[in-house]
RNA sequence: GGAGGAGUUCCCGAGUGGCCAAAGGGGGCAGACUGUAAAUCUGUUGCGUUUCGCUUCGGUGGUUCGAAUCCACCCUCCUCCA
């Protein structure tokens, strides 16, 4: 049996932060962050970054552990995290990951290995180029010889999926398709308890993000992003294409005035709080705990608490 | 007061007699997702008993076999001249 560990998700602005730090304070626990962004430094307000007093003395881990400008991964996520929570394990503490990044949650918890990459190779760029120049189909007609499977479920327009096929089909010899299935018959690296937050009416979610994003103004997220510019960093790299950070950097570049990219901003959270829902709605198994229209902390404290006695931890 | 221009489906915006329930984009809704994932991609978006019917393109009338498209008047907005 996978040594247990809590896991809570939900989509943005749905208070993970604030529930994983009280459970972590009762169960003599820490947190490792699940979010794709809190992993760079220097963005602090812009990803929601809990703050010294939000983290209430309890070790957070996954936070910080990159520069903007670095290319990160789903892979280096895993190998990182996993790392922190065997860690952890080890010192007989309970585990709490927590964020709201599908992707990361789950191919940490599932054991899930990735096919080789190899950056230095150009290969990927090759591939990207030849996606422009002849386009999707042409793409997909070649990766059928190989990988009909694949080929088969992957839409001509969706470009990433297509190249990283072709990619690892090229490198590794082996096709996209027979490496998902044998990671997909990897045992669960966790037994996890999966605590989902979300809200009863979407209009009160949205309402907290609206708010998350006016408090994010007001503790100078213009600066921040204006801070990130000045240094230099390329606005290409994956950091940049944050939420809050893109469109900021927009109208700080002169295209539109600040208070116009904090609405943006808003939406741009609307939606992609609506794809986190998505994807978790996904996990059957999962808790869900709902927030009113007045959020009742200790009521979800209390529910998260059954849960975990339930579960046995 | 005079001269022009504009009013299109939730929004922007194409459409200037039939092929128009009306391009495209945005937004909404739903979905996908195995090394960029706060990214990327897909479907759908007037109503209904759905290979067909009904209602819609500022309003009211009219021309026509047929109108979002032409005509008349009216309403609203914009620009310019007074």
């Amino acid at each position: 049996m996978p040594p247990p560990i809590l896991v809570i998700t939900g989509p943005t602005a749905s208070g993970k932060t604030a529930l994983a730090a009280a459970l972590a304070k009762r169960r003599n626990g820490e947190v490792v962050s699940a979010d794709s962004m809190q992993i760079y430094r220097r963005m602090d307000i812009g990803t929601a970054k809990p703050t010294r007093e939000e983290m209430g003395g309890i070790p957070h881990h996954m936070i910080d552990v990159a520069e903007p400008e670095e290319n990160f991964s789903v892979a280096r996520y895993v190998e990182m995290a996993a790392a922190c929570i065997d860690d952890i394990l080890s010192r007989g503490k309970l585990p709490i990951l927590a964020g709201g990044t599908g992707l990361y949650v789950d191919s940490l918890l599932s054991g899930r290995t990735f096919a080789a990459f190899d950056a230095q190779s150009g290969l990927r760029e090759e591939l990207e180029g030849r996606y422009r120049l002849q386009g999707g189909q042409a793409l997909l007609e070649e990766l059928a010889q190989a990988d009909p499977e694949t080929a088969a479920r992957l839409h001509p327009n969706d470009a990433k999926r297509i190249i990283r096929a072709l990619e690892v089909w090229l490198t590794t010899g082996q096709t996209i398709a027979q490496h998902n299935q044998q990671t997909r018959a990897l045992p669960p690296r966790y037994h996890a308890l999966t605590l989902t937050l979300d809200f009863h009416r979407r209009e009160d979610m949205w309402a907290r993000i609206d708010r998350r994003v006016d408090q994010m103004m007001a503790a100078g997220l213009a600066q921040e992003v204006d801070a990130l510019l000045q240094s230099g960093i390329p606005e290409t790299c994956t950091a940049m294409q944050a939420i809050g950070y893109k469109e900021m950097a927009a109208a700080l570049r002169g295209r539109g005035d600040i208070w116009a990219a904090a609405e943006e901003i808003k939406l741009r959270s609307r939606q992609y709080a609506k794809r986190q829902r998505t994807w978790f709605h996904r996990n059957r198994n999962a808790k869900v705990l709902l927030w009113g229209a007045v959020p009742d902390f200790e009521g979800v404290l209390q529910a998260s608490t059954e849960n975990m006695e339930e579960f046995g931890i």
